[in-house]
RNA sequence: GGAGAGAUGUCCGAGUGGUCGAAGGAGACGGACUCGAAAUCCGUUGUACCGCUUGCGGUACCGAGGGUUCGAAUCCCUCUCUCUCCGCCA
């Protein structure tokens, strides 16, 4: 969340940052609710205060008489005081509410949109393979050569899963360890993290649980959800710290399972791996100090280009308009992999995506450092893609097939899996 | 899953209704002593919010949430977590 007490003194900034990001926010309401919050958390401690110093004045020895005046007063404070506070309560649980909905502020040099089509293309890196015959896609290779198997994981999970099989097994370790290696390399602390997370982490992190409209898959009967990216857990691993700021930064890279419900999503830019309700990532997270922030965002932004540069495949990277930012995120940027069986004739499809969210979760989570002035201030919190293994799979399968129906494992990966062809099967 | 014990400030630890934001010790910081250090002595040392703003005043916080009371770290209820023992288990 933003800091709730500039408010009013950048409110039409925050008015223009709601605008830009083609979002409906009542902004008077919340200041309304603001106002109403602090009259009555101004009045209820005045009362507190009346009701502790007419406590103190019982502590010596009092005539009964004494003692009974103020035992009244007493009383009657005390329900004066529960009328307020419960009033209180209410107010501030509304404007804490709507307050947590106001998104991020935007970077000045964010584009302006408010779809998808208003991103700026930062640069194009590879060019795209030239076939000689007509390119399949992932699902068609995935079938021929039995390596991915939709219809049985239908009628045993249900749609939009997947069973891998053979050498797409141990394609998408070698996958794993490849990206997980590079991120080693540039002093990442490696974790396995939990799939499951509470509630409150997810809503502190900018994910709303719950709804239509949600993407999260909810635990019955449980607090919890089903985590959709490692962001989650690695975010939520210093919820309500202060950090030392000699650890700063800290950089976590953490493989776990990501699930996602993807109602409503349908249409052929979903069909195969691309869009599916559950696959493995490998995520980076940076917690760092406010003026290093956007440092550790081109890192990030450098790391994830370096691995799929690093498997050959070509790419571009766009700079998210502001409209399709996600609410905690302050600048966002994609890598865009070429994907010769997306679309007619291939297509560039998102496969990573790195976000700094400033102290927007570290304020909801209430993650600080001590400075060396000796206060606490909210640290920075950045993530982004190392690799998502299941579009990387598609990237390497389409990029990477030949015309007699065989994929040539990309060097970078040999190492990794053992062998460096996936044969057709006869 | 069963039985028991516990949760207090940075840490250890005292505190069973008002004199407790909290004894004592450790640590850290400042100062004295010293050529310097150790030891010793003196002082300072939580967080958040609110109000006037060099500073001061107020409110809240003793695992979490509720309750009793004029008044709760202290009494009652619920929950969570930790530890020990038993069972089960990858």
């Amino acid at each position: 969340m933003i800091d709730l007490r500039e408010l009013k003194e950048r409110k039409s900034e925050i008015l223009a940052n709601i605008k830009a990001r083609n979002m409906k926010i009542n902004l008077d309401e919340i200041i309304e609710l603001q106002e109403h919050r602090s009259t009555l958390l101004q009045q209820t401690e005045a009362l507190r205060a009346n009701r502790n110093e007419n406590a103190a004045k019982m502590k010596g020895k009092l005539t009964n008489e004494e003692r009974a005046v103020l035992i009244e007063e007493g009383k009657a404070l005390k329900e004066e005081i529960a009328v307020l506070e419960s009033e209180l309560r209410a107010v501030e649980d509304e404007y804490l509410r709507l307050g947590r909905t106001i998104p991020n502020y935007a970077h000045p040099d964010a584009p302006l949109g408010t779809d998808e089509s208003d991103y700026a293309i930062l640069r194009h890196v590879g060019s795209p393979p030239l076939f000689s015959f007509t390119p399949k896609d992932h699902v068609v290779l995935g079938e021929e050569l039995d390596l991915i198997d939709f219809d049985t994981a239908t009628r045993v999970s249900g749609p939009k899963f997947y069973y891998l099989k053979r050498e797409a097994v141990v394609l998408q370790m070698a996958l794993e360890r490849y990206a997980l290696d590079i991120t080693l390399k540039r002093g990442f602390t490696p974790f396995i993290t939990p799939d499951i997370a509470r509630e409150e982490i997810l809503l502190g992190i900018g994910f709303n649980p719950r709804g239509e409209e949600s993407n999260i898959y909810t635990i019955e009967g449980m607090d919890a959800c089903l985590v959709g990216t490692a962001e989650i857990t690695l975010g939520g691993y210093y919820a309500g710290q202060v950090l030392d700021k000699k650890d700063l930064p800290i950089k976590m890279t953490g493989l776990s399972h990501c699930f996602r419900r993807e109602a409503g999503a349908a249409g052929q830019y979903s069909k195969g791996l691309y869009r599916v309700h559950q696959f493995s990532k490998l995520e980076l997270f940076v917690y760092c100090l406010p003026e290093d922030s956007e440092q550790h965002h081109r890192e990030l932004l450098a790391i994830e280009e370096e691995i799929f540069s690093g498997l050959g495949i070509a790419y571009r990277v766009v700079d998210t308009c502001t409209g399709d930012l996600g609410a905690p995120a302050y600048r966002k940027f994609d890598i865009e992999a070429w994907m010769p069986g997306r679309g007619e004739n291939g297509e560039y499809g998102e496969v990573t995506s790195t976000s700094n969210c400033t102290d927007y979760q570290a304020r909801a989570l209430s993650i600080r450092y001590k400075d060396d002035d000796g206060k606490n201030h909210h640290v920075h919190m950045l993530n982004g893609t190392a690799i998502a293994l299941s579009r990387a799979i598609v990237a390497v399968l389409e990029n990477y097939q030949n015309e007699d129906g065989s994929i040539t494992i990309p060097p970078a990966l040999v190492p990794y899996t053992g062998f460096d062809t996936i044969q057709p099967r006869n």
